[in-house]
DNA sequence: TCGATAAGGTTTCCTAGTCAACTAAAATCG
DNA sequence: CGATTTTAGTTGACTAGGAAACCTTATCGA
């Protein structure tokens, strides 16, 4: 008779870790963000991306690269995707003849609102649930572990 | 002069959400889980079913999709990788003609307490940057979350 | 100033998921 | 009982990202 496990072993379990929570409920948030977003046509990274822009101008893949936490080459086909979509445009660099610069479109720009909109909305729509003093300490704890990882990157995965 | 943005609009910030604090740590908790297992040669993914089944003696492909939200194309492709690797066994089911049972092998049984323990180290060496309270409280207002909107798959993506 | 090195971007190959089509077997129900 | 529907699992097409190889252009240093 095969036992699952040697009884003497105490192995702590998938939800005894916070990751796992953390993991849990970020997926959950970023999924509903997914599916509130797709009816614009754009992804959570095809909207990070436009809304940095939103704030830069314009600026150099290699920049949003290090901003957004993703290789060039990820950059790359991203920006790519945007251009198809006609939501971002592609400039040569006048004074760096190797670089270019993003910059959004008209198009790109109005979304950017719509998109913003959508992601108050669903922030709110899930952290409701907690009161909002709880909200204000939840933040405040995420905050003070980036802090201390020095974390800074945009995440996406 | 082109201008970023109408002076007039104030639109929320990427970092005013809690979603994106909570992408932000998650992420970095993930990855750096996922590095600390790759020398054991496995993924966070294969990490999850690999516990799972040392809970449960045997599992079918598609109770173990259900436990971790994943498709059963993913567990099908998953499990062929865990099988690659000799550390799960697939048999049939004697029940019901269609169906298999995923059982650890001696090996994956060896494996899950290295696997934990890599897990624990990670969990406290994250979150060890807030006090003990703290890492309570952010617990509770986790598994709040969770509650509030019914979430029960391991997540993984 | 010119040769080596670094930096900006693209492309290719790889991984790991989803979705949908497909096969086989079981379950339902008229 | 037999036809239909459901369920289990696999497979193929597709998506999105990382890593590394690869051009092109800048920069730096002897």
């Amino acid at each position: 008779m095969p036992v699952t496990s040697d009884p003497g072993i105490a192995l702590s379990a998938l939800h005894d870790h916070l990751g796992y929570w953390m993991r849990l409920v970020s997926n959950a948030v970023s999924h509903g963000f997914a599916r509130s977003i797709e009816g614009q046509g754009v992804t959570v990274a095809e909207w990070v991306l436009l809304r940095m822009l939103f704030d830069q101008e314009s600026a150099a893949p290699s920049h949003l690269a290090k901003q957004m936490g993703m290789t060039k080459g990820a950059i790359s086909k991203l920006s790519d995707r945007l251009l198809d979509k006609h939501l971002i445009a592609r400039a040569a660099d006048t004074a760096d003849r190797r670089a270019h610069r993003l910059a959004l479109t008209a198009a790109g720009r109005a979304l950017v609102p719509k998109l913003a909109a959508l992601a108050d909305e669903n922030d709110s729509r899930f952290f409701k649930a907690l009161g909002p003093e709880d909200q204000v300490r939840l933040g405040n704890l995420l905050r003070a572990m980036a802090e201390a990882h020095g974390l800074r990157n945009t995440p996406l995965s």
